[in-house]
DNA sequence: ACCAGCCTTTGACCTGCATCAATAAGGTGG
DNA sequence: CCACCTTATTGATGCAGGTCAAAGGCTGGT
């Protein structure tokens, strides 16, 4: 079966940044839920928002636990995890700035959510943040369209997990980060990085394509071998030859 | 790597049921996206549908094609799939009666939908359908619930996809349509189905949990074998020992 | 600088599931 | 009731990727 799996420490709780949220010049109000808002409901909203920092390994929320917060990321990238009962972990999800966290109108939190690197968030708590919700129907919108391609992404990724090879996934993986860091930059989007530093390690990469940290450095080897792609660091990825890797990605 | 499928083949266009839908008396109301209008505004919406019956194996939208409708299933079983550009299928959802279809807000469907079994659904103009609903914020409320509520779902599978043995999707598998389907009989619930009709066939099936045809039918002999579960007919699942089918689920 | 403790890579081997192939069991129309 | 076809089962074999083991490489602390 599959190997199991370094559980991830409990952590001592994400700092508050004392000062309250500064909306007006977020970096993500735009791209966010948030940008469904008028300057002046935005303000309102983020009066009951706070802006917190986690660190690299820290947890926000955990699997099956109440849910009693959800967030917007302003910066970073964060995990989405769940795991089988005897420790097989699977990521099902890396979120990104602007992008939203947590369980609106849920009651528990069906995987753990998890900064793989740095990352800033604001955070509300999920009751006052449902309530603000169900009065701005433009705000449920833009939650409803997210959730929508969260949902296509999701399914694109179930094909990968049930049918693709290792190399498929890998190469897969690598044009997909190359294309979401890329649109995360706040800076005018100049198409998909050629070079980019990897967010996850090795464990984590096995654990979002369903497969041993082994499999991955082989195929990670093999490209580099075959000058497709270089690794000039452990995090540093850089694409030499993408349109072989779009081929190897095969779909 | 994973064998070649058959395609679904084009079929004869859905057959139009002449008379307008009579929402007043839709089994599926309640519960459907549409349990979130007045009456008077269901009416109203209706008119703007029509219920078409879907015959086993008629595809209702396809894979990259515009999407230009939506519908809600009032009876049978559909599934979402997916393939890659040589052949391997991945089913990436099934959806039951009350369940949505198609992608609001959205140019192109990333999945095909087809029926498992004859159906009948609820179908609406994708465009005239997003106006209405960008107009009843309840009912985009809902469409919300139930987005958030398939990407649970769709992440607890991609746990399965990519970290579960044979004998544990299969078992999963089994556990899940006992539950769905009793959950989509109007009747009241009085919890899963011992025994039930199996919507899907075997490849199918394998399909859904990312195996061959092959694999799938040995799981399910070993299950029989073992007096876990029995197959009286090709399509008909008894689950004789749920406790030790949940306890090879594995989660 | 140097050492200790990861993380990553590489190699050797093994196993679970895919693949290939042959029956068997339903289902359908004549 | 039989001939034919589709779908499912069972068996034999092979291989992709998992498992086990042993070196390297970074990194951070003193």
């Amino acid at each position: 079966m599959l190997q199991s799996r370094r559980i991830d420490q409990p952590e001592p709780a994400p700092q508050r940044v004392p000062k309250a949220s500064q909306c007006a010049t977020c970096v993500v109000r735009n791209r966010a839920v948030c940008g469904a808002l008028s300057d002046e409901e935005r303000e309102r909203l983020g009066n009951e928002g706070r802006t917190v920092n986690v660190k690299r390994g820290q947890t926000l929320l955990w699997e099956g636990e109440d849910a009693m917060l959800v967030a917007n990321v302003i910066e970073g990238v964060l995990k989405l995890s769940t795991s089988t009962s005897d420790g097989r972990e699977q990521i099902v999800g890396v979120v990104y700035p602007a992008d939203f966290i947590g369980r609106p109108f849920g009651e528990r939190s069906n995987h753990s959510v998890t900064a793989l690197v740095d990352s800033r968030v604001c955070i509300f708590s999920r009751a006052s943040f449902d309530r603000f919700a169900r009065q701005h129907p433009d705000l449920e919108h833009r939650l409803l369209a997210r959730a929508l391609d969260e949902l296509d992404r999701a399914r694109r990724w179930m094909l990968l997990l049930g049918r693709k090879s290792a190399m498929e996934r890998v190469a897969s993986f690598l044009l997909e980060l190359s294309e979401r860091l890329a649109a995360s930059g706040c800076e005018d989007t100049t198409g998909p990085l050629d070079a980019y530093e990897m967010p996850l390690d090795r464990q984590q990469i096995a654990d979002v394509l369903g497969l041993t940290i082994e499999t991955v450095s082989r195929q990670l080897s093999a490209l580099r071998a075959g000058a497709i792609i270089d690794t000039p660091s452990r995090r540093a990825i850089v694409i030499r030859d993408r349109a072989q890797l779009v081929g190897l990605a095969g779909d």
